[in-house]
DNA sequence: GGTACTTACCTAATTTTGTTAGGTATCGTT
DNA sequence: AACGATACCTAACAAAATTAGGTAAGTACC
């Protein structure tokens, strides 16, 4: 129990559609940024999760890439497909249904 | 992506000690009801992950156990430690500060 | 009396998913 | 030249869950 690390398995990949649901593309190095900044540096993705995941849901067709040189170097974009805009609606849903369940177990006196 | 199970992952233990924050003991097969109850039976603990992490928790001293006999049948009650309380509160506080940063990135409008 | 469901515990093989720890390469700064 | 930031990647390993069993006693039904 060092940090709150552990609680991101599972919600990678949400995190992703999530985020290319807000900004039409991204790239892999600029989520990690944006999660660190996001969270005031409290979260961290991890490149050897973040990456796998990426090409795992492009080999799903949930997301497409392109690439652009930018100052010598290379970025890799991904933005969501057609049928991936509705795969990360229903993943973010699904996210923020465990969401609330979790905060129902965390807070039993509240209603929700 | 079929439901909220998979974002469950990392969590289990958090659940587990906040429950028995909550409720002084339980035993196994009452946490899984318990979870289902509080979640309208959105989500559910598989035995396979619970009964594993339980005695993962006694082995680390954060819970003992009581066993009694009920209509016939064994009933294994777990509670916290002394030092399981503090454990509890360390886990919950981190669980909840990782949802606060969850949300943050799932409503990037929101000022939380 | 047999069948099936609920209660109540458990384990082991497998899969999923992330961490750790590397590697390559360019750019900007000191 | 050396270092840190940017930017991509992979592979060995570990952690944690799922799946799919097993045991056993109580309850309800016909």
């Amino acid at each position: 129990m060092q940090n709150q690390q552990q609680y991101l398995k599972g919600c990678l990949s949400a995190i992703v559609l999530q985020l290319l649901k807000e900004n039409r593309r991204m790239y892999g190095y600029q989520i990690t940024q944006r999660v660190k900044e996001l969270t005031a540096g409290e979260m961290h993705i991890t490149e050897g999760a973040l990456y796998p995941t990426l090409h795992k849901l492009e080999a799903e067709g949930t997301l497409t890439t392109e690439n652009q040189l930018v100052d010598g170097r290379n970025r890799k974009y991904y933005k969501l497909t057609e049928s991936g805009q509705n795969e990360a609606q229903l993943a973010v849903s699904e996210l923020n249904g465990f969401l609330e369940n979790l905060q129902r177990i965390l807070n039993p006196k509240l209603a929700l």
